[in-house]
DNA sequence: TACGTTTGCTTAAACGTATAAGCAAGCCAA
DNA sequence: TTGGCTTGCTTATACGTTTAAGCAAACGTA
């Protein structure tokens, strides 16, 4: 009897096919059992390539619109379109993305989703991912480094294409280390002073510098003001647009004018240091606040308080709040253009995916002022 | 010259030994090319078995604790481990998602995410998930059927493992095909009266019923409703409650104090409810609001006009809203669970996912009444 | 000495997809 | 009639992972 030379692959071979023709028993049961509990398998392009009668490789360049490239007869090729449509193949995703290595998926890494003014960031985001064909990944950092680590892996895990991010105070070594990876991302709302990476942000100086000029310019020299108390450049940059504004108005900054407050329990502190800026004798003009959290804890102190605005107080607060709605007076506030922000976001970051080399850019978003009574 | 028997499978083999070899030459070249443009391949399994000179296989037994299983000796899994360390090993959960079916990930799909309640929502499932292992793939659906869709095959061709969904009104037809594939999933918030399937949603009869038993007890009986015109349990539930509350009071419900408006531009219809239900003459002691959404729009009217809470009017609103806060007086109003509701979709989720034979629950989850001077 | 068991590793296959490469049959031209 | 081109398909491989199965060497026992 003829044997053949005893290969290392020679062997293998012939255990492939046998199998393989094992493991199509093996589905077959499997598919079985699966109906029963009503579990249909999804159908697979080998589903439709054995109910036509050719090879998947054939269905892969029929339903890719490929058929030209690779001479698929048209007969066949209907035939595939009408099977595939019959049982309504749909792509696994997950599959293309293995073989890829893209997964048409961005990760959003925000402060947290349920703060209006992130969950509408995120909504626009959402949109403008659509349309450019991606899914979103979401999660919260609540401004904790720990956390926007974990995300960042898990995210990365995942194979996400690129990440939209606002970063959380101290977080440098961990976007460094994106940059050194060469992932694609975009930082957004605030950004590092000494990290250049991909940013887009609302104009922060810009904005604050205009709405405390608007109260200079109405003859209010005293303007304190409350901030969080975060390296982050969209603080940072307000509170120097503040300062600014106040020296371009010939009026020497106070240290005692501006209050940074810490990011958890910020409520009491925005408490102390609005008694502690409105104490008899010494009143302030007017009060901005860096944030609608900080103004809407304020705001709140201040009715409390049974301060009027804005004849004792002027108040100018960055970002809007349904929460304006109701006060007394209507507020002025500087409106962000968060759609714009998170359209640019997200289109700077499909463009880093697809380009080869990737410069940074960073993007400004101008803002506006609404006007309302309380800065009269 | 000896020439081996042609065979199907004999040449194939060759053939892939010198394509490796060769793959393996492109492969170093695109390494090289890729870091020079910074973008270091992520590193796999492959990558650490090369390096300690060993079988993908034998790494991937001790990454994954299975070294006693597997054999493997101890010297190499811990050369394995270290090399796996030095080398920043992260594994490819897409990979990983392809060979088990299983991504651990999970759609969610809510009529907005920029609307506060969805966002909390969004929030406190996205903590759950976490502790349970999965990632979150979120989308807006609108309110509308086709977005609805658009949402759930996108999810799907994803792989998720199960979704937690807010459905659409009119989406039975899109439910019912999620279960005849057996996809895992839970409806939230609201669910279908004639589909059976996992929902978790508030006691919303119960709540409403005891909202306006709250009135009723106190002696107002003319008592008017605004909800959102849709065949969704959670309105028709509230409704109920409603009618139930009068019922039980020995009132007669009069069609014209319950206003039903249209989801889409519902400020304007709700102006005009109010307008039509505080006619002079004919003034209701008390309305309730089947949502936060329709209460701030409300109470702006009744602001607007003039209107005296609660001396002229009393008011109950079902859910929360942080707009309440600057009202001059404080509202009264249904406090649903989010964090439950969140919790125990996650965890119906899960359970679902990992259970053979799938049994639909429903989770009604108590709410309660936070009191203010708005119902006096 | 011979046989069975244990130890320590490798090989092969699979998940679902995409695509380069290969091959047979038919056709055309020299 | 032979060689090359075209047509229409298949085969093999890869992506990164997991895991059953296989195999060789070392060891233990009769």
């Amino acid at each position: 009897m003829y044997r053949r030379p005893v290969l290392n692959r020679g062997l293998s071979c012939d255990a492939r096919v046998l199998t393989r023709i094992f493991d199509t028993i093996i589905r077959v049961k499997i598919i079985a059992a699966k109906q029963e509990e009503n579990m249909k398998k999804r159908v697979s392009i080998k589903d439709i390539a054995e109910k036509v009668g050719v090879s998947t490789a054939l269905v892969s360049y029929v339903l890719n619109g490929k058929e030209r490239e690779a001479r698929v007869g048209e007969e066949i090729a209907g035939k595939v379109r009408k099977v595939a449509a019959e049982m309504n193949y749909q792509p696994n995703l997950i599959a293309r993305g293995l073989k890829f290595g893209r997964t048409n998926t961005i990760g959003l890494i925000v402060a947290d989703i349920s703060n209006p003014f992130f969950a509408t960031l995120a909504r626009s985001i959402e949109l403008e991912a659509q349309k450019n064909g991606y899914t979103v990944l979401f999660g919260s950092s609540d401004e904790q480094l720990d956390k926007s680590q974990n995300l960042i892996n898990t995210f990365l895990n995942r194979q996400v294409d690129g990440l939209i991010i606002t970063p959380v105070a101290g977080s440098q070594s961990q976007i460094e280390e994106l940059k050194k990876k060469g992932v694609r991302f975009v930082l957004m709302d605030r950004g590092f002073k000494d990290v250049e990476t991909n940013v887009v942000v609302t104009d922060n100086h810009e904005a604050m510098f205009s709405a405390v000029k608007l109260l200079t310019e109405r003859g209010y020299r005293k303007i304190g003001m409350i901030a969080y108390d975060t390296p982050l450049t969209h603080m940072q940059d307000r509170i120097q647009g503040y300062k600014d504004a106040l020296k371009k108005a010939g009026t020497r900054f106070k240290p005692e004018w501006l209050k940074k407050v810490p990011y958890l329990d910020y409520k009491e502190h925005v408490a102390d240091a609005i008694a502690q800026m409105l104490k008899k004798g010494d009143e302030l003009d007017a009060l901005v606040f860096a944030t609608n959290s900080i103004s809407v804890q304020a705001l709140k102190i201040i009715h409390a308080r049974g301060i009027k605005v804005p004849d004792d107080l002027r108040i100018i607060s960055f970002d809007e709040s349904d929460t304006f709605e109701f006060f007394y007076a209507t507020i002025t506030y500087i409106k962000q253009n968060l759609n714009e922000i998170s359209e640019k976001a997200v289109q700077l970051l499909v463009k880093n995916i697809n380009a080869t080399a990737s410069k940074t850019a960073k993007v400004i978003v101008p803002s506006s002022i609404v006007l309302g009574q309380s800065s009269k």
